[in-house]
DNA sequence: TAGATTGTTAATCGATTAACAATC
DNA sequence: TAGATTGTTAATCGATTAACAATC
């Protein structure tokens, strides 16, 4: 073995697992707040949703962490897992379109403690430009790329109508953003180096109905 | 071969096709309202963001709806997928959590063109408790099993704190619903036959920050 | 030590990609 | 027919599960 970096000798994440490390995380704060220090691959997998197994051998992609024949130091194992998702900062965001779901977004109170701060709110309706929302004026579109500069911002929220949701990515993408997070109902084209993710609620909703019309299986 | 049901044979439908015909359905619509009769595995592929081989293998677990040589008939595959899904009669839906993503949820135009309605809107604060929000009276939450009842509600959609979010689960599933979409960040307990997906958005954040760190691939 | 629990290897399973035969 | 494009089979790849050796 070769020893990778000086933290742990993580060879390369199965995007399996990455997927599941939030999930973790937000367990082992569950763990934290109630006050436990030490735990078990059953307890934290019981808690994230996954088998022992599964869990143990996630984590073992991100070195060891653990000690047999004891548990895992849930502290440890939650800093480490915010590490790897890069998390120690805040990571700066930006949030374009400010309509019902973007103000529920900017004002949501819960994404400081996971690793996110909301530095920029931009809009292209004259009746919201200028509005104060959850302590941020939002700014005109055409002052994206300064709003993304200025702030620092790495990541791009898309809240607006699928219709512009294109033109906004690349503008986000221009403006130096490496990830955009879409919820418009809309594919979207981007550079090499700027990751999209898209949530669509109403795919979502749809995917509940086919559960619903084919069940014989169940739970999540 | 011994031929399924009435229509296709469907033999077993993987996961992971199943998760892209949201996708597949949503370029369809994008086709079709561009007047768009025919099309093949290498345009609605790549509207979709998948690749054309992909697209094909997906849907020949349907059975077979497009013409060798030809390509496929956009307003047949629509109606299949659509049946597939089980969207023929719109999915009622109620809301539990009118705050500002319940409010968003509730005043999103999108759903009923892709097979759902909201029937309910509950909430379990007296200053919210009775206001119209998109032409529906916000009902108390100890009504909620009348809500779903009255309402012929199959799905249920927790816009909640995370802190009610299991009770809210509970109550859903004791009224009847066989689907959950919860926004809260909290791994829910539900009985068998009552399916669970969870957005939520702070993971969505950190994936994109750890892909951020550690790019080098790229993309979507 | 004995019991507990991790980390890892091996076996299974499912999903994706590639190749190509069927057929319009 | 020749060209195009699907549907399907085979090969590869990745992810999950099971088993167990390492070790606290």
């Amino acid at each position: 073995m070769t020893t990778a970096s000086a933290e742990g000798a993580r060879e390369r994440l199965p995007r399996a697992s990455v997927a599941r490390l939030p999930a973790y995380l937000l367990a082992l704060d569950g763990l934290w707040s109630e006050g436990t220090k030490l735990t078990s691959s059953h307890e934290l997998a019981a808690r994230s949703g996954v088998s022992p197994e599964q869990l143990r051998k996630d984590l073992s992609f991100l070195g060891s962490y653990g000690r047999r024949g004891v548990g895992y130091d849930v502290a440890q194992l939650r800093g480490h897992i915010g590490s790897v998702l890069g998390l120690e900062e805040p990571n700066r965001v930006v949030i374009v379109g400010v309509g019902h779901l973007g103000h529920a977004l900017a004002a949501y109170g819960g994404f400081a403690e996971r690793g996110f701060s909301i530095v920029g709110l931009v809009d292209d309706d004259p009746a919201v430009v200028g509005t104060t929302v959850a302590g941020l004026v939002v700014r005109p579109v055409a002052e994206l790329a300064d709003v993304v500069a200025s702030g620092g911002a790495t990541i791009g929220v898309i809240a607006t109508p699928a219709a512009v949701a294109q033109q906004v990515a690349d503008a986000l993408a221009a403006a130096g953003v490496h990830g955009i997070l879409t919820f418009a109902p809309q594919t979207l084209q981007t550079p090499d180096g700027v990751q999209v993710r898209a949530v669509d609620l109403a795919s979502e909703l749809q995917l509940l109905a086919f559960h619903g019309r084919h069940r014989e299986h169940a739970k999540a």
